[in-house]
DNA sequence: GTACAGAATATGAACGTTCAAATGAACGTT
DNA sequence: AACGTTCATTTGAACGTTCATATTCTGTAC
């Protein structure tokens, strides 16, 4: 009894005096706990905890006298104990794309708006890097069992991708960019490539342009065989003939896409409206036309793909078809977002519409 | 006494199955503990922890054991309990690089060589956006409070940068990639421009080269100093009167790039060589001459920076100097590695060569 | 004033791991 | 045969949070 009081009127500022001076030691970089903030504001941890996660539970002055200790102490909640405690990890795991080959900028900025989006839903980006989709696979296997993801985003996308299937089978949350054609249902964002080619088609159509060339790449996969027929069908639409569309097949080397592009200029009827699967490549296409005293944007229409950095360098600007990224990236948060709050919730598709970003060439 | 038997022959098998169907219900997908492994092997608890990281301390036979169970259960280690125990969290921060501007082909290598180069030490890169200094320095300062990163990199640095001070009062360990002089001392890697260029003028020496260009960016800093002084240094060295080197400043526009470049060529000491701080630019410089016929790589020699996806693509190739990404990736990991091991080691900069990529242009 | 309901706050337990210390087994030494 | 020593393994505690539940406070109605 006469115990228990001097716990209360003198143990209790002893113990106080005594943690802190425990503390001060390691006290310059040790990271103040719930704990410390509860001590300084004069209550217990699970006020503090609720100050931070569920307010509306907290007496207003409480609040205050709590926000005053944690700005005080500089608190802020340890991750990883509580990701523990609620088997969360607010992390979303990115394959980074293997380096090398193409001039892929929209892949950066999509990492990069990616990153901005999942900030937004609380979240934060966790990278690796694999060799191939096995090593990739097992990674999702990894991460889950480890609950060191709570989904997953992966890019790159082709026909009948193997990577839904774990991941469902898992249950982990995810959300592709690019569609998975013939892959089991789940959640993804798309670009609508026919809807960019046929915004493209239709822009050089109104200004006068009868004879076109699409400029493809050398191993056509799906992406650009929607591309394409986004061209035909604008082209057939406006009762052009076939015969006045070209179709071109890119290689890797800027010489032999010139001399493909030369051949074609040289021919009778040559097109005056150039569509190109990727801005590096319309370059090559301006560099011929230049060669030839041919102005673009008045004697002819150059049009990337992709709104990259070159086509803003080039020359007063490449007029080229934008794919919103920065919407794909949201669109994602809020797909992964919907997972997380319902993991039953129903697998969504969004197409995205492309963009005609006008400029002097076009 | 013989309830202890009980327990040994009787209680235990049943114990066993108790928790075996008591786990049942939520096993499809649970992901199984370092004590359920235990039980299926016959071990406790920190024998398996041993396995995982002390194999040294426990007999080969029980190892397989442990293992054999660990593979049949799939058990992967929770992060979160680790890091709440070790007080570690093997992630390290980078700021993902603002998008657009400047076609920057040598971050994006850098952060895939990045990532793997932190798998190599048992880390992962966790990524984040900031729009400013401020926001930057802010976040490290969070991620250190909440244990969430262990380590940062960061890049594009500048003089008197401020972000090592921050991070060294904090004791994070960090590993910037370039130089931040004047800046409290720290660890850092870099790319030796000055060796770059001076590479470059070398070669280009060597083929008989005597009228020079160098193409530097509009607004100059650090980066750009080195490099000139490289190709500066090269030039004077080799008894060629300063006058043969033509400085041009690079705006961000192709049409007045190329304006410049032809305004030199019409001179009457037309330079023959060309050095460009960047592959784009350097393709602006190969248009030009092949407009006027001018063979690169016969009549003239063109070298770019970076070895950029452009650089391949450019015709045959663009001889270009290209910086060793993978080595700067690496050795940043290894130095992060060391101060991990000793949060006191001394701080080490480390400077690499860049490399001569000879292609068709030079 | 007392009883009661509801809001505000506090307490004990648990998340899954590793650390520190304790126990048990195996093995030569004296 | 008893005794340290070393090696292999186990046990109790702790990391910092949140959940579930218990307790205390506050104001209102009788």
């Amino acid at each position: 009894m006469n115990d228990d009081v001097l716990e209360r009127s003198d143990g209790a500022p002893l113990g106080h005096l005594e943690v802190a001076t425990e503390r001060r030691e390691r006290f310059v970089h040790a990271t103040p706990t719930i704990e410390d903030v509860g001590r300084h504001a004069g209550v217990s941890r699970q006020t503090v905890s609720n100050v931070l996660n569920a307010p509306h539970r907290v007496r207003p002055e409480t609040i205050e006298r709590v926000q005053l200790a944690i700005n005080t102490l500089g608190y802020r909640a340890n991750h990883h104990a509580r990701n523990l405690r609620t088997g969360t990890s607010r992390a979303i795991a990115y394959r980074i794309p293997p380096v090398g080959g193409h001039l892929n900028s929209v892949m950066d900025t999509f990492l990069h708006e990616l990153t901005e989006a999942v900030e937004a839903i609380g979240c934060h980006i966790l990278l690796f890097a694999s060799n191939d989709l096995d090593g990739e696979i097992a990674r999702y296997w990894e991460l889950s069992a480890q609950s060191a993801a709570d989904g997953v985003v992966f890019s790159s996308t082709e026909r009948e991708d193997r990577r839904p299937a774990p991941l469902l089978e898992r249950r982990m949350p995810f959300v592709s960019f690019g569609r998975t054609w013939g892959s089991a249902e789940h959640s993804w964002v798309d670009v609508d490539g026919r809807a960019g080619t046929r915004l493209a088609i239709n822009h050089l159509l109104a200004n006068g342009h009868r004879r076109f060339a699409w400029l493809g790449p050398r191993n056509p996969g799906v992406v650009n065989d929607e591309r394409e027929q986004g061209v035909r069908s604008a082209i057939a639409a406006a009762a052009i003939p076939a015969a006045d569309l070209h179709i071109v097949s890119l290689q890797d080397d800027a010489v032999a896409d010139r001399r493909a592009i030369a051949d074609l200029l040289d021919s009778p009827d040559a097109p005056t409206a150039w569509v190109s699967m990727s801005d590096l490549q319309a370059l090559t296409v301006l560099g011929e036309l230049e060669a030839r005293g041919i102005v673009p944007g008045r004697d002819a229409a150059v049009i990337g793909f992709d709104d990259s950095p070159v086509a803003a360098y080039a020359g007063g600007g490449l007029t080229t078809i934008r794919q919103p990224i920065t919407a794909v990236a949201q669109t994602i948060a809020q797909l992964l977002s919907a997972q997380f709050a319902d993991p039953n919730s129903e697998p969504r598709g969004v197409l995205l519409e492309p963009e005609l970003i006008v400029r002097r060439t076009g």
